[in-house]
DNA sequence: TATTGTTATACTCTATAACTATA
DNA sequence: TATAGTTATAGAGTATAACAATA
């Protein structure tokens, strides 16, 4: 376990993420909002898939994914249609206006994390991703304000867990 | 510079913090939303400060620092009192009762952090402050989409650039 | 009964713009 | 003219709870 004063800086530095993250959101074409980024980059990285196990990818609750891919179907950036294994659920698939889309926006990431990464290397961009992976996983499914919002699909095991490690992490 | 592959995992990671810092906001007190949390905490550790420098080490708008800045006079955490050299300005300052509030708020996080870090050294801690801390003075005040938002209180190069290496990071 | 998903409502955080007061 | 700060307004993101349809 680390000192106690390590906690307390590394509250701060999360809560100062939000700058970082607003700086990248500012870059998207105004008609794509930062929810329907997310839910196109995670189907094209993980295929198609049901609204339960976006929501435990994105660690938002399923309410809040409902709404965002409402928005994005609406947009026709992905659809929706029936899963003929249950009935209750529908699958999602990006259209092709959708990998179109995908393709600008990571275009535009992709610059400016080139060119505000323009000094660090290969590894340390690496090392910041499998700590900032641990870190989810290390807060999600415990006792105390661990576990991630709203109801999970299976146990609390599943999720982005299941992700992280095994292959490129969510 | 880094792959670009990576760029790609880091936006998604950084998007997936949102979860832990939305962990951390629901063990705060009901009375006390994240954003005064964040104003006590940074007032204690730098010191009494005008509205903008605290804008600067927040990373928001001016304007959004001003209603936190309210909320919590209001609460009767901080006050806001002249500034000599000044007449526009004001200085803020942390009250006895912001201070015991502030205790709680470190006493709660830390709980939290020791419960879930559990299983991170203090350097893997260490580690992620730093990558965290470098990736905001990466991000700030460059050309793309870089700079951090609103007003700023003198040249781009001021504010968090000043705090993040001299010292604790903020 | 339990689960999947949707919708209604409310709250927090944020930015932009217009404004006041002072430098 | 420019800067410090406030306030009004609008928008994005989120959670909770109530609900419908299906398992």
């Amino acid at each position: 376990m680390a000192a106690r004063s390590q906690y307390q800086e590394l509250a701060r530095q999360l809560s100062a993420v939000g700058a970082v993250k607003r700086g990248i959101a500012r870059i998207l074409p105004a008609e794509c909002p930062g929810g329907s980024a997310a839910v196109l980059t995670l189907l094209a990285r993980n295929g198609e898939m049901r609204i339960s196990r976006l929501a435990d990818l994105l660690a938002v609750d399923m309410s809040v994914t409902s709404r965002h891919v409402t928005h994005a179907v609406e947009s026709g950036w992905i659809e929706r249609f029936p899963d003929p294994a249950d009935k209750r659920s529908r699958i999602l698939r990006l259209t092709p206006a959708g990998e179109e889309l995908l393709d600008e926006l990571t275009r535009r990431t992709t610059e400016m994390f080139a060119h505000n990464l323009i000094d660090w290397s290969d590894e340390e961009v690496g090392q910041l991703n499998t700590l900032l992976s641990r870190l989810r996983d290390s807060f999600a499914c415990r006792g105390t304000g661990g576990c991630t919002p709203g109801r999970h699909s299976g146990d609390c095991r599943t999720g982005h867990a299941e992700d992280s490690h095994t292959r490129t992490p969510v």
